[in-house]
RNA sequence: GCGCUCGUAGCUCAGCCGGAUAGAGCAUCAGACUUCGAAUCUGAGGGUCGGGGGUUCGAAUCCCUCCGAGCGCGCCA
């Protein structure tokens, strides 16, 4: 696939100048071109691209900079893409492309439509993506939802940039907090047979989602599990309010149209044909990693029930985390580290040599411990990188919105979702780098102003689509597809001119370099910046068309320029629609 | 005490794995509608990038240190 990211085509033209240098002797064979790069300026007097050639390459060569960039610049003067080539500063070179150039830019964007903007970034390589795996003690909250569009768009992100992507979601369906929640469900089905429970004890889930399932157990099975012990009926109502549990959990992320491919179950690792847990545990032991011994007690706050005792060990000290970590309870029950370690190796002993996990903040002190394990289990040869999302803060026209979750009262996302909506939500969940807390006010996000980014996106998109409507109306002949070849090659696209529209073209001509961009850093959000960005410019390109009546896309009496507009105007919404869709947006056509 | 994530305009935040004179929105003030959607736009004021060192041709960005905030610190997940 041939790039589409005119900044990558003009690096390429930088390394050609050089590799002429380097035929003429002014630059040494084989100098490290890697920190090399084409990128637009702040300042445009400086042109459309500048590049910092000349100064990185300087030293390696034993040449002043200044000098180096004159050399270079009169290779790059060669050529019809650039039309001026300056030097400036300690030793930039400022590039200012011929306007034919963003013009083949433009039709490249409106040619490949949805494909505009894909790259072969990732060279089909694998990567597992792990998010959302929350709990399934109940129903997803304003908390989980944000590691759940962050996770869905940064897999669609590399997706979209050339990696073979797999969804994962681990189901924590062992281990202590499922056996209470067993045991509050327990209490919901004595009550469902009409006995009066009271309060839910401290320490079990008073939520009133568990009593369907009370209902479904005493419908089912009568008061057949008030006789049995506690160990006979918990693995029977676990296994019931689980099972439900992660049917809401599927229902609210398909609500929010977060997609995933694999769900794993951790009650799988240990309950199998095999115990993975232990099987890894044992091959890691193999290797010297994990050992029995005693750790130091907590720093910190004091822990009242500590006592030092020998216990099984990961060694994660040896790959950079501050101390060994355990691997069992006291009980001799695996630790989740443990679970945890038998699903990372599943997905290495699957393929995967890139791991990304997107984990709640709290679980920052996890990453060390978690890395090390990696790189065990791997031999050093995968790499995850774990990506903590910030709590999100719930507003409603600036005031907190009140939550306890002591008594379960909590703000489900189905019910942010039901009150704005799924575009806003994942819109603004991503309108934010990951690690920054996010204030999501529930009054603004249904705002339809300026105020409000979600609806200033969609309203360029939707803006676009009403100057087709209207050209159709004004001239009836017009093309059915702009992004036919034979259009856009008849189309008189070089009298988009006006330094207003060149903008609004680098603009859209940025778009490839910010998805390879973003995908290379997983961050999505740059998308959602981006976009805005994008939107503005229009905006402003429209609004230009009031005072100056020959800058609206619609020429009454100019077919020719109503047609090379209306391809610009295509471009936008091409891109719009494009980074709205990595972003699991709408883009919709009208916002009436 | 240690570790992690942070600290950018009055407020909310961007700043593209080191680039030139640090950007946007809100708020404030001053403007633009017989308009292809004014649900929008234009302009102005507003900054010791928490403080101080260091590396570099060049630092908001990298390193050290201090200050401040949030999170975490066997046998919760």
């Amino acid at each position: 696939m041939a790039t589409s990211n005119i900044f990558v085509q003009i690096l390429d033209r930088v390394r050609k100048a050089s590799d002429a240098l380097i035929a003429a002797g002014i630059l040494p064979a084989g100098i490290d071109f890697s920190r090399v790069s084409v990128e637009p300026p702040r300042d445009p007097a400086h042109g459309d691209m500048a590049t910092n050639a000349a100064m990185v390459l300087a030293r390696e060569a034993g040449r002043k900079p200044r000098e180096l960039a004159e050399a270079l610049a009169e290779q790059l003067r060669t050529g019809d893409l650039i039309g001026k080539v300056e030097i400036a500063g300690p030793g930039f070179i400022n590039l200012t492309l011929n306007p034919a150039a963003w013009i083949a830019a433009l039709r490249t964007a409106v040619q490949l439509g949805p494909r505009y903007g894909k790259s072969d970034l990732g060279g089909g390589v694998r990567v597992n993506v792990e998010y959302v795996s929350a709990n399934p003690t109940g129903p997803m909250h304003i908390g989980h939802c944000r590691g759940a569009v962050f996770g869905d768009a940064l897999a669609n992100l590399l997706d979209f940039t050339g990696h073979k992507v797999t969804r994962e979601y681990y189901v924590n369906d062992a281990g202590a907090q499922v056996d209470q929640l067993a045991r509050s469900a327990f209490l919901r089905y004595r009550e469902a047979l009409g006995e009066d429970i009271g309060e839910i004890p401290e320490g079990l889930y008073p939520g009133e989602y568990l009593k369907p399932v009370g209902e479904a157990l005493a419908a089912k099975l009568g008061n057949a599990l008030l006789m049995q012990p506690e160990a006979e009926w918990l693995p029977l109502v676990r296994a019931k309010a689980i099972e439900t549990m992660m049917a809401t959990v599927r229902a609210d992320l398909a609500g929010l149209n977060v997609k995933h491919d694999l769900f794993s179950s951790e009650r799988d690792l240990v309950e199998g044909n095999i115990d993975r847990v232990a099987e890894s545990i044992k091959w890691l032991r193999a290797l010297g990693c994990v050992y029995e011994g005693r750790l130091p007690p907590p720093k910190g706050a004091p822990v009242e029930d500590w006592e030092d005792r020998e216990q099984t060990l990961f060694r994660s000290t040896a790959f950079g985390d501050d101390v060994d970590r355990p691997l069992r309870k006291s009980d001799g029950s695996y630790t989740y580290f443990a679970a945890d370690i038998a699903y990372h190796r599943g997905k290495i002993e699957r393929g995967f040599r890139t791991l990304i996990d997107v984990w709640g903040a709290d679980h920052g002190g996890y990453i060390k411990r978690m890395k090390a394990a990696v790189q065990a289990l791997s031999d050093g040869e995968a790499e995850l990188d774990v990506k903590l999302i910030q709590l999100v803060r719930l507003l409603r026209a600036g005031e907190p919105v009140k939550m306890s979750k002591r008594a379960g009262e909590f703000v489900t996302l189905r019910e942010v979702v039901d009150e704005v909506g799924r575009d806003a939500v994942r819109f603004m969940m991503l309108f934010r780098k990951n690690d920054a807390v996010l204030d999501f006010d529930l009054a603004k996000v249904i705002e339809q102003s300026r105020d409000n980014p979600v609806f200033y996106v969609q309203y360029g998109h939707a803006r676009g689509q009403s100057v087709f409507r209207n050209a159709r109306a004004a001239f009836p002949d017009l093309p059915a597809d702009f992004a036919d070849p034979a259009v856009l090659a008849e189309a008189s696209l070089d009298r988009l001119s006006d330094p207003a529209e060149l903008s609004l073209i680098r603009q859209i001509a940025l778009y490839p370099r910010v998805i390879e961009a973003a995908a290379a850093a997983h961050e999505p959000h740059r998308i959602a910046f981006y976009l805005f960005d994008l939107a503005s410019q229009f905006h402003a390109f429209w609004t230009l068309g009031n005072s100056a009546p020959h800058l609206r896309f619609i020429i009454q009496n100019d077919r020719q320029m109503t047609v090379a507009r209306l391809v610009l105007v295509q471009a936008l919404v091409t891109v719009l629609a494009s980074g709205l869709a990595l972003l699991g947006v709408e883009a919709p056509n009208e916002m009436r």
